[in-house]
DNA sequence: CTGAAAGCGCTTACAG
DNA sequence: CTGAAAGCGCTTACAG
């Protein structure tokens, strides 16, 4: 089934049958019914490789991730989605379980399929290495026109971004729960490499520092960046026997491991201890109790890194869109 | 950066660089040198398009879901995808928030894309229209060769499939409820139009009748197929003033939207009323109480219609994986 | 407006 | 083993 048989049968020329289907030009009504027709009726799809190779726009956007079923991911990955299915592009997605290896091999992948756009979702590694053998990737893709867009800080890559504040969110979360007197905390974090980690953090401290609380360095507990990551790092906090009053996980989903740790350990949330993560991911408010964190509108980041990747690009200049996060008091932390 | 390009700088033809480049044939080892330095000096990526065009094998799956923020399809998502990187297979997702028409156009973009497989994950409807319109785009897709699987059960659709047990785990859990004293239910439902909603409330009501207990219809409570709906069937139910002993959610997606509607209408989950849901997603052991459920290993399933879709077919007909799920009591549900 | 033809970047028989 | 050439299915100047 190819245009060429679309043409025989509705005899006219390969080019006129072209010009029906993709609109480009006008054709006489009675030549343009006949194509038409024929196309129906030997159900045609026209080969996207062919009209890739043919030099049609490009119909698909490739996407990487972490992990495809991190909750935080899927929901900004409903707003590419959305925004992708606006544009009439199909979504390549991809996840890398955080394999550096397995991230420069899909976006060869995507290279070679000629992807319009790539979004990297998800934050980077401080690494050279890293950063090194992405840019050895990423630099001839955008020279060939292809375009790249990403959630997330990533140091040294000059490519368009939605960034989440993430510094000014954990301060203004550090100073809510200062403000509910609270003087004795821990942290809960994934690993230091990942900006989002390490801007989290300092964000946090800077603001305990600016109110005269120190957060040692026993309190500062370094874990997989997973829901049983959160789950580990606060047993290991029971396991040493610290009892702060409150305790901030670096995301909902390694809060969501520390409630259950809790819960086992015989720590009423928030009675005994208070717990607040960052993101807001849909699950959190139907946890008991409902956590406190720092809200990110996922969705709309999932869709505004889409835009950005598929927009024309102004100048050389990349675009950052910061996202402000808003800190949401529920139930799991409590007044002192 | 063409092949071209790589073969000039490498002083050898076109057709030995593109045998150095898939190693389809053996060739002198010295001309195979220059062309995998010209290679990589020139950062060359092979055209995917152009590849497929003339012949080589399809690199790239189709999956179509229902919303890829759901925490049913993100497990099944991340079998698939894992199977998928196995097989070199890049995947091409889309959602459809379960119109149909968005289905069918979504199909039509896959076989335009010369998807080497596509996979339908999520229930089908009842409905001969929308059988209709799917087997009109998914038969020529299949006369090309195009391989096409499904999870669940899709009543007409003749192709490869991976079901889980829906009715026979709908009565298991009834069976261990009624073991635990209770006799009085309501069944918190999505579209029955949807097979999967219709098999578990069947297999779940046929269990109650067999032990003697009825089911009357003002217990059955329809709503939307997610949280939201969950929440809205549970506080429907609250609303009519009905006070079953055991409420059933046809999944743990309902029964989340669920077990929150009965905190805020202040009855205590299971000490007022029992709930349970099916499925098992990940989360369902973080929630208080955690969740009974029958659990389905939907990871797995990911990775089983993955590889069904990749093996070869044996002959025209197609294959059926059943999977059974296994009650599993949690805390959400007490003896009476 | 319509058609013949070139060209997109590969792969793979077919000769040698 | 290697190379010249045909062909995959389109799109789009270029003539007419």
């Amino acid at each position: 089934m190819t245009l060429q048989d679309v043409a025989r049968q509705a005899e006219v020329s390969l080019a006129t049958a072209s010009r029906v289907l993709n609109g480009t030009s006008q054709v006489r009504a009675d030549l343009r019914e006949r194509v038409l027709a024929a196309a129906a009726e030997l159900a045609y799809t026209p080969n996207a490789h062919a009209q890739a190779l043919a030099g049609a726009s490009r119909q698909a956007l490739g996407v990487i991730c972490h992990d495809v079923s991190d909750p935080y991911f899927a929901a900004i990955a409903r707003g590419v989605m959305r925004a992708a299915a606006e544009h009439g592009q199909l979504v390549m997605l991809a996840s890398t379980n955080r394999d550096p290896a397995r991230e420069v091999e899909y976006i060869a992948m995507l290279r070679a399929q000629r992807a319009r756009a790539i979004l990297l979702i998800g934050s980077g590694f401080e690494d050279r290495g890293w950063e090194r053998s992405m840019a050895a990737e990423l630099d001839p893709y955008q020279r060939a026109g292809g375009r790249v867009a990403v959630v997330s800080r990533h140091r040294s890559l000059k490519v368009d971004a939605v960034v989440p504040e993430n510094r000014e969110g954990a301060a203004a979360l550090a100073r809510a729960l200062l403000d509910l007197g609270h003087r004795d905390f821990a942290v809960l974090t994934g690993p230091l490499s990942l900006t989002t980690v390490s801007d989290r953090l300092a964000g946090f401290r800077d603001a305990l520092t600016e109110a005269g609380v120190s957060l040692g360095p026993e309190r500062v507990i370094e874990a997989a960046f997973t829901r049983d990551g959160g789950h580990a790092a606060a047993t290991e906090l029971m396991r040493r026997g610290l009892r702060p009053t409150c305790v901030f996980a670096v995301t909902d989903v390694m809060a969501i491991g520390a409630l259950t740790a809790f819960r086992e350990g015989g720590l009423d949330v928030p009675h005994d201890i208070s717990l607040a993560g960052f993101d807001d991911i849909p699950i959190v408010g139907d946890l008991t109790p409902p956590l406190t964190t720092v809200a990110l509108p996922l969705d709309e980041m999932g869709e505004r890194v889409t835009k950005l990747a598929l927009r024309e690009p102004r100048g050389h200049r990349s675009r950052v869109e910061r996202i402000t996060g808003e800190v949401v008091l529920r139930a799991s932390t409590a007044p002192l």
